[in-house]
DNA sequence: CCATGATCGTCAGAGTATCGTACTAATTGG
DNA sequence: CCAATTAGTACGATACTCTGACGATCATGG
């Protein structure tokens, strides 16, 4: 599971710094594509990409930075920090989106079209019991 | 796929800490995960496990340090050495193996046995594409 | 209304992890 | 024999990760 994974986040910064990005690493990648939809809380990426907050908060400085992310106030809550993609940031997802597609149909000609399906799926499935933040995330499949 | 790795790692790093051993670390176990049989050299270990060398020799010292590791001369190559498990590190890894063990079957009761043993294939049959050493893993599928 | 407890994200501090570069010792192959 | 290559460690720098603490804000119940 690991090796597999780490094979390609490796592959993808590869891309990605190869498409010019080369101020991002492995673990803001991981924190970013968290990012989804409208943005989410600090605290909420923190938990969702299963790193403490202040970790989170480290890495979205970091992006922030950079120009991928952007941080706003929450409007329901003064506290609170409401992190979402810029247009930089999503120009990258794009990029690691393509990169991840090639990955998966090359994996896809090594165990079969099916196969490879039903690993994504299952793992999707997995995150039931072990994503704590799924249901932010429309291709997860909706709670039982 | 990372997801469900990382909240693996993390239950078994609590189990590992909860049997006394408080002294390791995420990183230091997925080195550790890579070292089996009579051991592996240094250089061999840092690919299997995906990092540099000097990464692996950091977190090999680590290991070293807290009896988990013994690290000896390659009798066939006086530059190199051998890094293998000692009795400590034998203990972690038994420990770590029942909660792995215990984290699967909670996976089986939600996927269904079969799911997840076919998950476990399909993972395994990746590595023969994504694992650099999948040969020294008595568990990976044979060459092609 | 307001005191209290809880929550949010950031700060501070410390230690771990990771990498690139460089080096010495050992090995390999022409 | 020796130039080229390889193995692992040293050095330096930066990234990553966590715990504890804190001020600001929110929610709740008396």
């Amino acid at each position: 599971m690991f090796v597999a994974h780490r094979a390609m986040e490796q592959r993808i910064l590869a891309a990605v710094h190869a498409a010019g990005f080369t101020d991002t690493t492995i673990a803001q990648g991981r924190v970013a594509a968290r990012i989804r939809g409208d943005g989410v809380r600090l605290g909420e990426l923190a938990e969702s990409a299963q790193v403490t907050k202040q970790t989170a908060s480290f890495l979205v400085d970091r992006l922030e930075e950079n120009g991928y992310v952007e941080r706003v106030v929450d409007p329901d809550d003064a506290r609170a920090r409401i992190v979402r993609m810029a247009a930089r940031g999503r120009a990258v997802q794009e990029v690691a989106a393509r990169e991840e597609a090639a990955i998966y149909r090359e994996w896809a000609e090594h165990l079969g079209a099916d196969e490879l399906a039903r690993l994504v799926e299952t793992l999707h499935r997995l995150r039931e019991v072990t994503d704590p933040y799924r249901h932010l995330d429309p291709d997860v499949p909706a709670e039982r």
